[in-house]
DNA sequence: AATGAATGAGAATTCATTCAT
DNA sequence: AATGAATGAATTCTCATTCAT
């Protein structure tokens, strides 16, 4: 007899507000949040998100679990606050990448200019790529849809308003979300594949951003051109 | 001597008993494997992969958890169990696209004979992406890195070769993997997607493998490219 | 392709997680651990190694499954700890037999020494017996081999080549090893044994063991002895 | 809040009575008794009698579950089987061992007599100890008591009888049946020891058995003797 | 008789979260 | 604030036994 199928449930069902329990405003506070984030992203690269506890992400930070919930409400607000983390960082890179020169750079060096510091990123940051996955998975509570990645993909279409202006701006806008999307998804596969071929993917996938980006600067429909 | 006892334990390695189960030897039993992955299906694509029990799929299937591990030796083997499904139905698909008159289709139209059929199974398919990203995951121990795509490469690869005999197999290799990421990843992100948005999507993608496809038969290197 | 799938598994050795709990930190919880092989003795008295759950255990020592996993990692350590608090204790009483005048004293006043302490203990701790077995039964994951009675041999041993320094070593382990085994399994069966029986079943125990000291002390091998 | 543990309860409850469920009239049916049986005693001396599942007894057999509950009303059932069998094989050599001549042998030779068709024994039935464990048991659901051994106590009471008439018969009872165990629990103990230490340990054996048989025949009690 | 699929209660173990100290 | 013990629902998996074919 088919039934609905019970959608997993956590202990008690907690509110969903999920803000830091308290502002940290003295040092310590803040030192230790960030010790607590720190060592989150050490216990996620490892296992991954599901399988990081709230002990293990403790006792890597040198804590204890009572401790890490004085400070986040709930395990699912630690990924959050390490994705908020993450996307500051990127926003720092994305805003250093499409300023100032980008402006008028060839498609190739431009997207040289936007991989490589992204590549350099994930390099450094293992836990971006499951933390990412995880608050975009539909089926994870704490799915942000994409809030995260609004506000890269708007830096994006500012620079693509200034190079090619006389795009619709709302064919831009999904234009910019799909170079998004295509950055992240390929770095992510470069990164699930061994060392010894990141290198090669990572260089496709420049080829890739450069010749979307010719598509669009130059307004040819490759789909219709028959040149 | 009050003190928690550690277990000697790490006898020999039975990780879990995991023994493959019996193959079905009546056609009861087969049919009851197929309902099982029928219901895992179900499950999976309302509540995703991790949450997923073990009793929920055997309820969907109108069965019992004990009936189910008469057929899979756990949990994990359902999912790959899925998987080997949907890689016969995709091989299937592209076969399907990759033969006969493809050699000599333009890159646009062999693009949007790629693309749709995927997009269609995956619309009819909802718990394909879940799967495929389980067993991409490392961290999941159902993990098969990329034993699944490898067929499918393959196929690229052939159509790859009898369009353009000139690349070198290596290049071709790396090329062909790129290209059903880069299809498999932007379907993700379309069905993760609105469904207003998808279509859109999709569009960008069929863009995306258009110009690859070019790229790829003119020889040109966009990232040399004179401007 | 209606298959029962085969699951890839045997990936590393991780037996069973296992991994060995903190020792407990706060006075609280050694007063836990304590209780917990208090329950653990109470329940596997009444109805066995195999047959003792884990809740039972929990809920014997007024606590829970969860807090019974706090410190001991897994159901085998839980016997195992018990093991090992029997061993101490048995230790103290051996030690109390084979000290001081028991050098000098008559066989059978010896014999005597050794047998009821021990039948005390037995009576005593009735689960004794049960977690003995299960730690010498080979098919039982928990199993010590010997390492258990190994350090009460050891005393045997020293009380013997004090009473009887000509016997040659590797001899002398092996007559230790049997008249340890020999006391532990009759009273075994004394205890298994209708509670009328044990006394006279108790009194050929130490008719037997006061034999086989005569015999050792004498250095007659009664299979050579001229009729 | 310490409460009574409940004790392991299987499925159904199924009515004791436990005989098989048919008497096997056809040969064919016997021969399948037998190779169940022997099916079960490989299984038990592998994995032990708790671990020894009626699947896997089956299949061993190479037969199927259902067709062995034609045969068992259940698993204690074949235990019991087992154990029925091992007792008669274990009379006809003890009777063999206990008659004619050994009224007058030497104790020595008797005990020889009696310990080493014993030892070959248990060497060939490897699944000996477990079932004959596992029906003394008294946590065991199939547990005999001593019904088992009852039949050989007898044997040994008859042939102390005729060596040592003047002993009181319900002292002879005792003295048989310590007989008896302490043949067996040595046995066993020698079986549970690494192969190279067994023949020394059968040795003392023989000798506990001839120190207490000439006790027995001498009258004398060590444990008053001050000789 | 034989086969093997079906059942489901029950066992071990995990882990987010709360609470006493 | 910090610590770590406590909780217990939830999950995976097992296995004796029954049943349809």
């Amino acid at each position: 007899m088919p039934k609905a199928v019970k959608a997993k449930k956590q202990n008690p069902p907690p509110a969903r507000p999920a803000e830091p329990r308290r502002q940290p405003q003295q040092e310590r506070g803040e030192r230790r949040v960030e010790e607590i984030l720190d060592a989150a992203a050490a216990v996620i690269a490892k296992v991954g998100v599901e399988a990081a506890t709230t002990n293990a992400i403790a006792e890597q930070a040198g804590s204890s679990v009572g401790s890490l919930y004085h400070f986040f409400p709930n395990k699912e607000a630690i990924v959050l606050g390490l994705a908020a983390r993450y996307e500051s960082e990127m926003q720092q890179l994305n805003q250093a990448a499409m300023q100032g020169e980008a402006d008028k750079l060839p498609v190739a060096l431009m997207a040289e200019g936007i991989v490589m510091p992204l590549a350099g990123f994930m390099e450094r940051n293992p836990a971006y790529m499951p933390v990412f996955y995880a608050t975009r998975d539909p089926h994870n509570p704490a799915c942000l849809t994409d809030e995260l990645s609004e506000t890269i993909v708007g830096l994006v279409e500012r620079l693509m308003a200034r190079r090619s202006p006389h795009v619709a701006p709302a064919h831009r806008h999904l234009q910019a979300s799909v170079a998004v999307e295509l950055v992240h998804r390929m770095l992510e596969y470069a990164w699930q594949s061994p060392p010894a071929e990141r290198r090669g993917i990572v260089g496709e996938l420049k080829r890739l951003l450069t010749l979307y980006s010719e598509m669009i600067e130059s307004g040819r429909d490759p789909l219709k051109s028959d040149k």
